[in-house]
Parts: C-alpha cells; sequence; structure tokens
DNA sequence: CTCGATTGAGTTTTT
DNA sequence: CTCAATCGAG
C-alpha cells in the first residue's frame, strides 16, 4: 500500500518515533525477506514499540489484512498491553493515511481488531474452537487448582494410594527440602507437575516409564487424567497446547494455518519445546514472515518448562526442522533507566564469568542507558532484622512524601532526592522473591510475621497504605473467613458435610477457624440489621439446610448469588481494592469448582441432591480454600490505586517499569542458614533442574549443550535478580540484612558470612564487592557500589 | 578442640 | 518436627 521510506515518514510525523534515530530499532522494523527476524533485546530496549511497529509495517507495506497476523506473548497482561498499543497507534496511523483519497478504499478494508494478539494458549483455544471436527464441542480449559482437582479425583488418587511407597521414594526426589511428600496434597503436587512436564517437554513415554516402576506410575498417572479429560471434552494448558499440536501435525487445521502471513512471537526465551514445536510447525506449513523477540539473560520460567536454550539456540533449531534462516539483530539502546542503574545490573551479570556461557552466542553488546547519568547513585537499606527494617524503610518513606524530598548523604558529599509534583506511593515498588506477609506454620499452627507483614504494620501506623493483595493466604484473611465462615454455618448447621471429602487436618483446623469468625460476626449483628438482619438470614438458610420445609425458598439457588448476598453483611467488600481481589479469587473457585461437580455449584432444596449439593460445594469450593490451593489473581486490578505502594514478586515485576523500585534481597538472611541457601547461593542443583535432568534423555528433539545442574541453578537466580534491577526508572533501591554486608575473618562457609548472588556474590565464591585489605590486619572492608542509608 | 545444648531457619513463579 | 549453625562448658 506505501513504500516502507513513506512508513518510517508516517511513523515519525504520527506517532513521533524516529526510527533512523535508533539503527536496531530501523532494522528491526524495516527487514524484509524470507529470513526469520530475530531480535535480541535488552531491558527497556524498546521491543514491545519494534514488535507492534513491524506488525503494523506488515499491514500497510505488505499488504497483509489483520485477521492473517498472529502475535503470541506470554502472559496475559502482556497480551493485553500489546493490544491497546497496537489499537492506539493502528488508529492513529490509519486516520492518518484516510486523508488520502487514493488509499481511502484500501484503509477502510483494514480491522485491526481482528489482529489475533493473544496467549500461545488462547489462540491454541481459538483454534479449536474454530475448527471443531464433526460431533466435537467446543475445548473447556481447566486452569490451576480446577485442573489440580481433577487429577486428583481421576487416577491419581488410586493409584497413589495402591503405591505410595514406591511414588513416595521417587516424589522426594522433586519435594522442596528433598523429603517425602508430607501429605498427599503435595505428592498431588509433584505428581501435577510431573506430568505436566511429561506433556510440554514431549517427553517419549515409553522409554521414560521404562526407568523404573515409579516412573511407570507416573506414566499410568498421566494416561488415566488424559483419558478423563478425553471423554469429558475438558483441557487444562499442556494438554491443549498437544491437542493443537496434533491437529497441526494431521493437517486438519491447514486451511486455518494458512491464514497466518506473519508470525510475531514475543518473550520467546520462555517458550517450552511443545510451543516451539507448535511454532515450527505453522512456519514449515504456512511460510510466513516470522519474527521472533527475546531476551535469554531475562529468562525466566524454567519452572513451567520454559528453556532458555530453545532461544539460544533458535537460529539452528528452526533451520534443522523448517529450513529457514535467521537474521539476529541487538537493541541494548535503554530507554528506561539511568546510567547508574544500567551500570549496576551490567556488572550484575559482568561480576560473575560463570553465567557467561548460559547466554546466546555471541553475546549481545552490554546495555547503554540513554537517559545518562542522572546523579542518583543505587541506594541501600541495611537493618539488624526484618522489624527494623520495615520501620526504617518506612518511615523513610514517609518523610520523602511528607517534604517531597530528602536529603542523603554520599561520604560527606549531601545531595536531595526530590518527588516529582505528582510523585506518589503509587509510583513505588517494593520486589521480593516472596511476598507473604505471615507465614502459617505447620508444626505449631502459628501465624509467623515475616518481612512484608511487618512493613504492612509499619505503614499503617503511619498513614501509609500498600497494596499486596497476594501476601497473605485467602484462609488467614479475616473478612474471608467471615465469608466462607458464614458459607459454612448456612450450608452445614450440623457440621455432617465435612468428612466424605477426607480434609486435611490443617483444612479442618481452618473450617472451625472460619466457623468461628462467622459466629463472632453474626453476634455484633452487623447493617444491614433490618428484618432480623444476618442472623436471620443465615437461621433460614440453616432450616432449609436440615430439610425444614419452606415454601418461599427457590428449589435450588446458585452459590454465588448465595455469595454476593452475604457480603453485604462484612463491610470491607463494599469498596476495599484487596478484597475486590479477594472476592474475585472466590468466586473464581467456585465457578471452577462447578466444571469438575455434577451440581455445578447450585444448592439445591429437597431429595438426595439437598445434602449432596451442598457437600459437593464444600468439597470442591471451599476445601481447595482451605488447603490453601486457591491462587489470588490481581491482574483483575485495572489499576493499583495512586495511594498505595505495590508490592510484587520478581516474577510478577517482569515487564514492568516504576520510578522508584525497592528491591528486597535478603530482609531475613540473618545467617548463613542453610535452608535459605537455595535463594541466594544454592548448594544443591534446584528439584526443577533434577526434573529436567531425569526427562531429558526422553526428549524427542535432544535440547541443551551439557551445562551442570548447579550451573543452571545459579543461572536462573542471576538472571532473576537482573531482571528485578533493570526495573526502575530513576531509583533503585537494595534493602536487607545488615549482616548480609559482612565480611569477617575465616572461611566464606563460617563466621557469619552470607554468600549472595543479588549482592554481587559470583559462584566461585570470590565477592567482587569485597576490597583486598592493606596493611597486616583484617577485617576487610566491603565497599557496597551503593550510598547506604 | 569436642560435645551437647540452644537457637533459628524451613519456595517461588503461569498458561 | 528436623536439620544445621553457633555457643558455652569442660
Amino acid at each position: 500500500m506505501i513504500t516502507i521510506h513513506d512508513y518510517k515518514t508516517l511513523v515519525r510525523e504520527v506517532l513521533g518515533r524516529d526510527l533512523e534515530a535508533n539503527l536496531a530499532q530501523r532494522d528491526g522494523v524495516s527487514h524484509q525477506d524470507d529470513d526469520i527476524l530475530m531480535i535480541v533485546a535488552g531491558p527497556g530496549s524498546g521491543k514491545t514499540s519494534v514488535l507492534v511497529l513491524r506488525a503494523l509495517r506488515h499491514v500497510l507495506v505488505d499488504d497483509i489484512l489483520p485477521e492473517h497476523l498472529f502475535i503470541t506473548t506470554f502472559t496475559r497482561k502482556a497480551a493485553k498491553e500489546l493490544r491497546t498499543r497496537w489499537l492506539d497507534w493502528g488508529t492513529l496511523l490509519l486516520s492518518t493515511l484516510r486523508n488520502n483519497r487514493n488509499l481511502r478504499d484500501a484503509i477502510n478494508r483494514i480491522d485491526l481488531n481482528r489482529c489475533r494478539i493473544d496467549t500461545l494458549d488462547s489462540l491454541a483455544q481459538q483454534a479449536l474452537t474454530e475448527n471443531k471436527m464433526p460431533g466435537e464441542v467446543a475445548p473447556i480449559v481447566a486452569e490451576g487448582s480446577a485442573s489440580k482437582l481433577l487429577l486428583k479425583r481421576t487416577s491419581f488418587s488410586t493409584i497413589y494410594d495402591a503405591n505410595k511407597d514406591v511414588l513416595d521414594h521417587l516424589f522426594t526426589r522433586y519435594t522442596f527440602e528433598g523429603k517425602p511428600p508430607w501429605n498427599r496434597g503435595e505428592a498431588l503436587a509433584v505428581a501435577k507437575m510431573l506430568c505436566e512436564r511429561l506433556i510440554q517437554d514431549r517427553v517419549n513415554l515409553e522409554s521414560f516409564g521404562q526407568m523404573s516402576p515409579a516412573y511407570q506410575k507416573v506414566v499410568d498417572i498421566l494416561e488415566g487424567y488424559r483419558n478423563y479429560l478425553q471423554s469429558t471434552n475438558l483441557f487444562d494448558f499442556a494438554v491443549l497446547e498437544l491437542r493443537f499440536l496434533e491437529r497441526l501435525q494431521d493437517e486438519s487445521l491447514k486451511e486455518w494455518v494458512n491464514g497466518i502471513k506473519a508470525l510475531l512471537i514475543d518473550e520467546y526465551q520462555d517458550t517450552n519445546p511443545l510451543q516451539e514445536a507448535i511454532y515450527f510447525n505453522i512456519i514449515s506449513t504456512s511460510s510466513p514472515f516470522v519474527t521472533v523477540v527475546g531476551d535469554d539473560d531475562q529468562s525466566m520460567y524454567r519452572f513451567r518448562g520454559g528453556s532458555v536454550e530453545l532461544f539460544t539456540q533458535f537460529a539452528n533449531r528452526c533451520a534443522a526442522v523448517t529450513g529457514k534462516r535467521t537474521k539476529r539483530i541487538d537493541m541494548v539502546a535503554n530507554y528506561r533507566s539511568s546510567g547508574e542503574i544500567v551500570n549496576f545490573y551490567n556488572s550484575h551479570i559482568r561480576g560473575d564469568a560463570g553465567f557467561i556461557p548460559t547466554r546466546i552466542s555471541p553475546a549481545k553488546p552490554e546495555v547503554v542507558s540513554e537517559r545518562g547519568v542522572l546523579g542518583t547513585p543505587i541506594l541501600g537499606m541495611f537493618r539488624e532484622n526484618t522489624v527494623e527494617l520495615a520501620e526504617s524503610l518506612a518511615s523513610w518513606l514517609q518523610q520523602l512524601l511528607a517534604n517531597r524530598r530528602i536529603l542523603l548523604n554520599n561520604n560527606g558529599e549531601r545531595f536531595e532526592l526530590c518527588l516529582s509534583h505528582e510523585g506518589a506511593l503509587g509510583d513505588f515498588v517494593l520486589l521480593a522473591h516472596s511476598i507473604e506477609e505471615a507465614k502459617y506454620n505447620r508444626f505449631n499452627g502459628n501465624a509467623e510475621q515475616r518481612f512484608a507483614g511487618h512493613f504492612r504494620s509499619a505503614m499503617i501506623n503511619r498513614g501509609l497504605q500498600i497494596f499486596n493483595p497476594r501476601g497473605r493466604s485467602l484462609r488467614t484473611i479475616s473478612s474471608v473467613q467471615q465469608l466462607l465462615g458464614l458459607l459454612l454455618l448456612c450450608l452445614d448447621p450440623e457440621h455432617t458435610r465435612t468428612g466424605a471429602a477426607y480434609p486435611t487436618n490443617e483444612a479442618k483446623f481452618f473450617l472451625s477457624e472460619w466457623r468461628a469468625a462467622a459466629t463472632t460476626l453474626i453476634n455484633q449483628n452487623p447493617t444491614p440489621s433490618d428484618n432480623g438482619g444476618l442472623g436471620r438470614f443465615v437461621a433460614q438458610w440453616q432450616e432449609v439446610a436440615l430439610g425444614v420445609p419452606n415454601g418461599n425458598f427457590p428449589e435450588d439457588w446458585p452459590a454465588l448469588e448465595l455469595i454476593f448476598k452475604l457480603i453485604t453483611w462484612i463491610p470491607g467488600f463494599q469498596n476495599d481494592p484487596e478484597h475486590q481481589v479477594w472476592l474475585e479469587a472466590i468466586t473464581r473457585t467456585v465457578s471452577s469448582a462447578g466444571m469438575a461437580s455434577p451440581y455445578g455449584m447450585q444448592i439445591f432444596k429437597s431429595g438426595v441432591h439437598r445434602d449432596r449439593s451442598r457437600e459437593s460445594f464444600i468439597r470442591d469450593a471451599l476445601l481447595p480454600i482451605a488447603e490453601n490451593e486457591v491462587d489470588v489473581d490481581e491482574d483483575i486490578m485495572p489499576s493499583v490505586p495512586r495511594n498505595r505502594l505495590q508490592l510484587m514478586t520478581i516474577h510478577q515485576a517482569k515487564g514492568l517499569e516504576f520510578p522508584l523500585v525497592i528491591v528486597d534481597v535478603g530482609s531475613h538472611f540473618t545467617g548463613n542458614w542453610a535452608k535459605q541457601r537455595f535463594l541466594r547461593f544454592p548448594e544443591e542443583p534446584s528439584n526443577i533442574v533434577k526434573m529436567e535432568d531425569d526427562i531429558e534423555p526422553h526428549l524427542g528433539t535432544p535440547l541443551r549443550s551439557y551445562r551442570s545442574p548447579i550451573d543452571r541453578t545459579f543461572d536462573d537466580l542471576t538472571r532473576l535478580y537482573y531482571v528485578a534491577y533493570s526495573r526502575p526508572q530513576s531509583v533503585l533501591m537494595l534493602i536487607g540484612c545488615e549482616s548480609c554486608l559482612a565480611y569477617g575473618r575465616g572461611k566464606a562457609q563460617d563466621k557469619g558470612i552470607i554468600p549472595s548472588i543479588a549482592l554481587g556474590w559470583a559462584r566461585d565464591r570470590t565477592w567482587p564487592w569485597r576490597q583486598p585489605f592493606r596493611g597486616r590486619r583484617p577485617p576487610v572492608r566491603v565497599e557496597p557500589p551503593m550510598l547506604l542509608i
């Protein structure tokens, strides 16, 4: 429709982006031939922009209609972001071009909304839905706890019970701490992970099963589960992708695939072998324009089957299967962070020679900050323990917000950190490996406050708020306990309906806590208290539950409606943003439990269904929460309120940026504790790496050039903190326990020295931050490359 | 230096 | 509850 030259001019004039100013971005958008374009893009280098501009270029320059474009990403959040950018920029470009009379008709044929921008799973689901085989119905996807429940309800339970010893022995290899699973729930989690892995890595099940009787039992569990899924037309994510691949291979999707004229894949470093096979099949079949974007240094989904090797060896692997050549472009100009920050994370990977062999070869050059040195050093706050750290951090933030500036003293050189006019807590984020506020101790039943919990209190005491809906397990939040307890009181007044589901002791404990919380609430007679209030409402439900005839009551009642009625008595659920997230998690659990339950989460009034529908609800919807199997998904919040500081895990922060980022590098590392070494300086391969190695001999296509298990475990930790350190725009602050910076006499294994990848240690146990001492005596000085406050 | 008592630790992520 | 690091006594 227009030339590439005109396109670049259009982008400059309408979107204000000068592609000639950045050679990598220009080449990324202009590249045109049959070779696959591989963009290796460092953090903050504008890869999303290039991806969208390249996609729009396919429409305007290469005359591909949006419906023939496919853009895949790794998370729903990223897909949403891409779609927004695509629509914003696309609409602007199209409306400008519409002014040109000659182009108007062609432009009017373009419907931007028809472009498919989604995760690969959701594209697979669409493809299978749009191309049902004769007599087939649309696939239903069971996610998270629902698919776990299905596994438990099909083959897992019988096979596990009959082979407990042999399976426990095998599972011990993959549990945390290398102990036998401490209950069925943990065994189920391991089995689920193995099953997913077997599918995602396209493992040869026959040879895998032959390794040992225990492995054969795992294969049996998987087979039973898959048969059940097939008979009910249910899918989990792995099975969905596998079905998609099978349909691609038997050519029953051929017409659909030939509709793909351009394929753009984001976050390729997190792709797994099954997804790779899908992509290669599409590429071979319809020979589209292909763009692959990723960063080997930011790969962090090994636990999900993501293999960075698929990215670093992409050119060879792709050529071997599809015959296509690959052209590579590196993007290392960073538009996000200050020079100080970029320098800090560059040295984070440069300082560890052991990291180099895992990177793409040849490695991309070091990231260069386009913003330059801005004068704010990296900040570090280290205190004696979590409580003091939480207090110090909260009061530092309070000062900064109240005065809009804060004085910092850098070795006698004083300078001010200023907050912009509209700066607020919403511009800050605290990243940590774990954001859990309290830990339920399964040995003594206590809830122990952790750093995030102390921090919440410290903030609240100063009138500041945080946003951390994932910080507490649903089952321990008091208003959630009230709600779930009310449900129990309404549906099971005599405590008779939980036994059949064999709850664990832990679950029983929480069920009784909930009942107690609900009883207390009823006794407080909360508003609205007219017509007998909450007490009368619950009493009515209890009568129906016990079979007392009640003509006014409908024959069946959706459990969700009962929930929405009950929350009117619980104030938190009315307007608090964290409560909205929790409520969503509860309703999601209820509706997905409906998939596995014959009652579909309806509560019946009479006959045998009166008891059974209630039992089913308690077993399938409430027990998973009591057993802590339900995850909170805060992505449903369109935006976090501006007056709250967000807490996130590093994984969740991937792809995001914030003006000020606080990274917890060890708030609770008071000593060189063996049980936390995996968080900072592993001694043993992680269990996920072990699983990879056990499966490796049974892969269809060999995967990795040999790299030792312990090195891969270190690599993951290095990448994790690389991602964390590359999030901030202007200020990066590291927080931790004082003892992390100590370096006394003695060997590194003892004397309170705490080696930590996040704090600049190399895996050979050297520490570049440690200054060699001059003169005769230790102690040795440690000079962190940051300003300690 | 050795032994036994005391103390403090004990996962995270997504489709 | 279990494991490992540290501490204090002998």
